[in-house]
Parts: structure tokens; C-alpha cells; sequence
DNA sequence: AAGCCCTAATGGTTAAACCATTATAATCAT
DNA sequence: ATGATTATAATGGTTTAACCATTAGGGCTT
């Protein structure tokens, strides 16, 4: 560990930059707010307006701040979310080239342990949502194929369910990034097969029914289950696809 | 999920953005490559020094390029890192939208994941190396409470080690951030005791036995005790400290 | 009441200049 | 020759002043 970082703040706009995120912080400027215009705030900080717009884009960039164009419009304070930590979640991910097959382990483990907390904190109007998504989870089912894309949709939602329940936001943006990374594979690989969906379900069925029933090494099995069938199905469909490729490339074209 | 995203790509910079972003990323500007001069920029996008310098903020604050002043300066592409991904966590911690139970919770389980991996895939070299770390960490134990920084970071190397050896970068960089933004935590609010050192010295000898022996869900649970021990811990000392705050602020004043 | 247009405020962009920093080259003193 | 000093030029950092584009709201026409 370095004990101190590089000096260098010589740059007036990241000292404008400083007092804007502090005041956000300390809540000084509170969500939803508008900030001064641009001319007004080059006033206050007596800077140029370039050097000041050049603030307002890394803080735009960090997520605390939008700006708006036209006579309502201006810097708005932004509530804080975990857009960022998903964003460069996701950069790293992208960058790093990361296999499909780490990111689809990686996405067992977690949703494995989502599940087992999900399974010991969840409440009864916990249960009751899962299982209102199973319902219409159902319902796909029943309009066979068609309803593919919708099922998989439903099938995030109760994973996102889940993370939610498990009551850690880590865990919830966590596994977002993770399907917002993976999803385009399966989109690309998984087999539209009616079974697929069917056996998909069957998985979902036995997860809730094991929070319901506050098993949470049940529910953490079954979840790690779901995910590698989703995964195996996956590999072999690309296997089929790029029979060369063992672990294949990392990213699609 | 929304289907679309808000339009208005209207503004320039944006579009200077995603084209170094993209070259960065498909490879054609490599890490420690120097982009042209800003003037040679504005040539080359064919826009306003301001607009270009308010792109290369943003790619800045992204952490994709450094700007360096002077002669041999200029914006250099750089290595990609965790640094963003901690930094935002780091803003979430602040604004207490996740608390260091949050943190420390989700180390828990990661940490076990990694472990169970660590014992399935260890080769010969990987325990010796872990031994190695071990040995070290004996010598700063006989050393006593002189040697506490130094026993962290053997302790920190040994996680990061268990990472490496569960062959998926996720892990190890997911772990990475976590330490970035629990380590100080733990500066700040464990208790110096000798007696600590020698207890997790046992956990990571432990740890370790198991990965030798190929036992994952014992290096799981081992790992996730471990964990859980620092952050009670950490908790206990945190409320002597401050005694009102049951979760308590999740950042120092 | 609906639609249109004008107006003013606001962000987005451009241009040209100057300042501050720094590596390199040239110069000078020893 | 060598080491220190100085000059030079390239580069990012900043300022200024203007103009363009977008937008909400008011007022006008129909």
C-alpha cells in the first residue's frame, strides 16, 4: 500500500469538481436540486466557463450530476445508485476478456449464495412475490415458445428477486452486472427449445419452494444447479456452433 | 428492462468519447500508447479544443486514459484496473447506501466460494507458494505486535492468493475491490492484540490445510469463519467506539 | 380550446489567444 | 570534457467572447 497518492491538484477544475462532490455528500445539495447555470457558477467559482463545464462532466461522468439542455434545464443532483459500480463492473469485465465460462461460474457461486441468505431472510410477502412471478412464469409456459422471450425475462426478475431478498445491495448489483454481461450469450446460444423452458421452471419451482420452506442449503444447491444447467446447455449449443473453440473466445463479434 | 435508451446523442464530445473508448477496447490503442496532441485531435475529429477536452475528462475520469502536461506529455492509455470499480463502490459506502456489514457479509461469501474453487484446482506450486505466504506470516507472529502491519499484508496476499489459484479472474478482482474498501476499516477498527495475530494465523493455517488436501467445502467453511471472525471482530471494537450506532456510520468523520 | 410563434434562458460549440509545465537542446563555466 | 545553467519548443491548462441549438412558457391567432 502507497501511503500517498500524487500530489498534483494543480487543476482548478478538479478542485470545482471537490467542492461540488462534497457538498452533494454532506448533502448541502440534495437529490433532485438544481445547481446554479453555468454562468452563474462560473461566477461563484470565478473560473472560465470551459474549465467549469470540464468539472461538470466528470461529475456528470461519476454519476452524481445530469444535465439538462433548454430554459428548464441545468446540472440536477442525482440520487445515488449503483449504476456505477455496475458500469465499471462491466468495463472490467468487458476489457479483461473474460471467458463466458468464468462469468457463468462466477454467476454459480453468487446466485448460490443469494439464494441460501434469500432462504433465510425471506418474509412471507417475499413468497408471495416469488411465487406471483412463477405465475406468470407459468402462464409463458403455457404459450409454449412464443412466450421465450418474456420467460426469460421473468426468469431475471426472480433472480433479481432473489438478490433482493437476500437483503445485500452488493449481491443485487453484483448479479445485475453479471446478466447484463451474460445475457447477450444466452440470447446468442441457448437452444428456443419448449423443454428448455420446462426444465428452467421446474428449477425455479424448486428454489422458491426451498426459501419458502427455509432451507437455505436446499435453495443454495438448487440455485447452483439452475445456473450450471443454463450453462451447460449453453456450451454445448456453442460447442455445436464453434466445435473448435474449447473454452472459445471471450467476447462475441 | 427498458427496450430503449434516451436518445439524444446531440452532444459531440459524446461521440469523441465513444470512439477512443472503442479503439481503446478492440486493442488499437494499446496501454501506455500516447494519443496526439490536442491539437492534432481537433485536426483529426474535426472539433473545438473545448468540446475535445471535455471527451478526454470523461475518458479520463473512466480511468481509460492519464494526461500528463509538459513536452513528453499527453493522454497515455492505461492498464485497466479495479481502481473505478472501488472508487465507485467507495462513493456507495459513503453515501451509506451499503454498510460495511454489507461489505463484510458479501466477503464472507465470496471468500468461501473462492476457497472451495482454490482446494478443487490447487496444483503442487500453488500450496507451496500458500506455504511460503504461511511461513512469513510465522515470522512476523514471532516478531509480536511490531510485525501487525506486515502480518495484514501477508494475510491480504494469501486471499488474493486463494483467488489466483480458483483460476477466474472475476474472483480475484471482485476480491481486489473488496479489500480497497474494507482494508481501511480494519486499520481504523480492529484492536491490535497479539492474541488476533495468533488466531488468524490458525484460520489461515487451516485454510490452507484444506486446500492441501483437496477438502473444498472444509476450505469454504473455514475461509467463510475466518472472515466472519474479523468482522465480529471489527464490529465488537467498533461499537466500543461507538456505542449508540448499531449498524453505525459507514465512514470515518 | 387548439395551435402557432415569439422570447428568453440555458446548455453546446467554436475560435483565438495566453499561461504553466516539462523534456530536450544549446550554452556556458569550470 | 563535464557538469550546471539557460533557452526553446511542445504540450496541457485556462481565459474570453461570441454564436448556435434546445426548450419552457407566454401570448397571439384562429
Amino acid at each position: 500500500m502507497s501511503l500517498f497518492r500524487k500530489a498534483r491538484q494543480n487543476r482548478i477544475f478538479q478542485d470545482v469538481v471537490e467542492q461540488i462532490e462534497e457538498a452533494i455528500i454532506r448533502g448541502r445539495l440534495k437529490e433532485g436540486e438544481r445547481l446554479p447555470s453555468e454562468r452563474e457558477l462560473q461566477e461563484i467559482f470565478q473560473v472560465s466557463r470551459g474549465t467549469l463545464r470540464e468539472a461538470l462532466r466528470v461529475l456528470e461522468e461519476k454519476g452524481l450530476l445530469t444535465i439538462k439542455p433548454g430554459v428548464g434545464g441545468g446540472a440536477f443532483v442525482e440520487p445515488v445508485t449503483t449504476r456505477q459500480v455496475s458500469d465499471s463492473l462491466a468495463m472490467l469485465i468487458r476489457y479483461q476478456r473474460v471467458s463466458l465460462g468464468h462469468l457463468a461460474e462466477f454467476r454459480e457461486g453468487v446466485e448460490g449464495i443469494v439464494a441460501r441468505l434469500a432462504a433465510q431472510r425471506s418474509h412471507l410477502q417475499d413468497i408471495q412475490e416469488l411465487q406471483g412471478l412463477l405465475q406468470r412464469a407459468k402462464q409463458c409456459l403455457d404459450e409454449g415458445i412464443r412466450a421465450w422471450e418474456e420467460f426469460l425475462q421473468i426468469d431475471e426478475r426472480i433472480h433479481m428477486a432473489l438478490a433482493r431478498i437476500a437483503g445485500n445491495p452488493i449481491y443485487l448489483f453484483v448479479l445485475q452486472t453479471v446478466h447484463d454481461n451474460i445475457d447477450r450469450y444466452y440470447e446468442r446460444f441457448l437452444p428456443r427449445e419448449e423443454e428448455l423452458m420446462w426444465e428452467n421452471y421446474r428449477d425455479l419451482l424448486h428454489i422458491v419452494s426451498a426459501v419458502k420452506q427455509k432451507d437455505p442449503e436446499e435453495a443454495a444447491k438448487r440455485a447452483r444447479e439452475h445456473v450450471r444447467r443454463f450453462r451447460m446447455h449453453m456450451e454445448k449449443a456453442k460447442d455445436d456452433q464453434h466445435p473448435r473453440n474449447g473454452e472459445g473466445p471471450s467476447h462475441p463479434p
